[in-house]
DNA sequence: GTCTATAAGCAGATAGAC
DNA sequence: GTCTATCTGCTTATAGAC
């Protein structure tokens, strides 16, 4: 089994679900579905570990050997796989969209901005907390110079901004927003939930491993809440 | 005046003053006090570059060749000046906590929290705009870890934060701030106003150039401190 | 699909002439 | 103080046996 080869250093070695290490002789009988399925796996895998060292080194920083190390294979699967360091980049910052994208969809065109802000800020909370890891790939590649998230920005979430920003209008005209720019407010809301991810190493060491537990976390999330919703001065419009 | 200074963040590009190339046969004739500013100089303008390479590439991606050659010298001499790539990356940090740790010291023990929180803001928004390079260091170096700062951190910033955690305690007993968690309240001020320096190429892409003009950027910073006074729910004293 | 071995080049750092 | 040449080791990526 690989996993106890003597080839790989054992450090931070990662223990895998099993498939990949189960290369034998047998597997030029294996049927396409299996094959598929390992690719599927070991793929997933290389993203995941992927993600852990371009999110601690940035992309230049990373190397493949380590991620390669991490996900318990071989340099040259990894480049089997993914045939460029960029390549495999790049998938990670896709994966990374899908997901701002899905929370992107709860800041939806609801008449209550209360509802709206508030449940916009509880998702990006809770992807900060769920994956730190890709917040930070994402804010080391905008701090890079966003060289690689050209596209993306433009095509993806710069449509969304714009939606959203007439959204923002309306409810200031309908009386339901303090007169805010909405763009500032978004970058707000960005920047704050974010921090709890990016910045992570730091609260640690300023308010302890305690201010990232699971029920620290959750009150943090409502006072960040009511604290968005009282910069924007929303208000429900049945209240 | 700091603004005035030669040696900000100087982009890319690399024309210096003229002092390291002006090695000649004559320097060995040199007073100590000519020697000693061309160490000065050479040491502040390599800071410069490094700040910018680190900053666009964090600590692992960046090269001392590049540095060497942003700031028009030979590698060689960069190592003469620091010794190692580590050296240099210190003395970055030193410098930005610097910078950092003056702009701490408008949020002073006023009774007047609006004052107080009002000022703080606008002197990190200065910051973010005066030298998004550091900030971008800074951002950097936490999301990666923060393996290099736990000193400062620990030393020099949590000491400031407990001792504003107090302050903004007794703002809330007087009646002069809302019930707000005073390290969320201070989370959301650094990551707001440093978002406008470390996702300078998101905005830039999402909002044009426009948006980081000089009058734009001023009527943001005003915009901001206006949300965060309404997001602490500060009031003045006499008000 | 897996993995050893290796190519070709770049990294940090130093020696030593000037 | 400056700078060319160089050492050592790590980088991305590939070749080719299994």
């Amino acid at each position: 089994m690989r996993d106890d080869d003597t080839d790989t250093p054992a450090a931070n070695l990662a223990v895998r679900p099993s498939a990949g290490q189960a290369a034998t002789k047998a597997d030029k009988a294996d049927k396409p579905r299996r094959k598929a399925s390992i690719r599927a796996s070991n793929e997933s895998h290389l993203l995941a570990c992927a993600e852990a060292v371009f999110a601690e080194r940035g992309f230049e920083g990373a190397s493949t050997a380590l991620i390669a190390e991490r996900a318990g294979l071989p340099k040259a699967n990894l480049h089997y796989y993914f045939p460029t360091k960029l390549a495999l980049y790049w998938r990670v910052l896709d994966d990374l969209f899908e997901e701002w994208n899905a929370a992107a969809d709860t800041f939806d065109a609801s008449s209550d901005p209360v509802a709206a802000i508030g449940g916009y800020v509880r998702a990006k909370m809770e992807l900060s907390r769920r994956r730190p890891l890709g917040s930070k790939v994402w804010a080391n590649e905008i701090i890079s110079g966003a060289t690689h998230m050209q596209d993306i920005l433009l095509k993806r979430v710069k449509p969304w901004m714009e939606s959203r920003v007439t959204l923002i209008e309306r409810w200031i005209a309908e009386g339901l927003l303090a007169p805010v720019e909405p763009k500032t407010l978004l970058f707000m809301i960005w920047a704050t939930t974010q921090h709890y991810a990016d910045f992570e190493a730091q609260i640690r060491a300023l308010a302890g491993k305690r201010a990232l537990s699971a029920a620290s976390f959750e009150a943090t999330t409502e006072e960040v809440v009511k604290m968005i919703l009282r910069a924007s001065g929303a208000r429900s419009p049945n209240a």
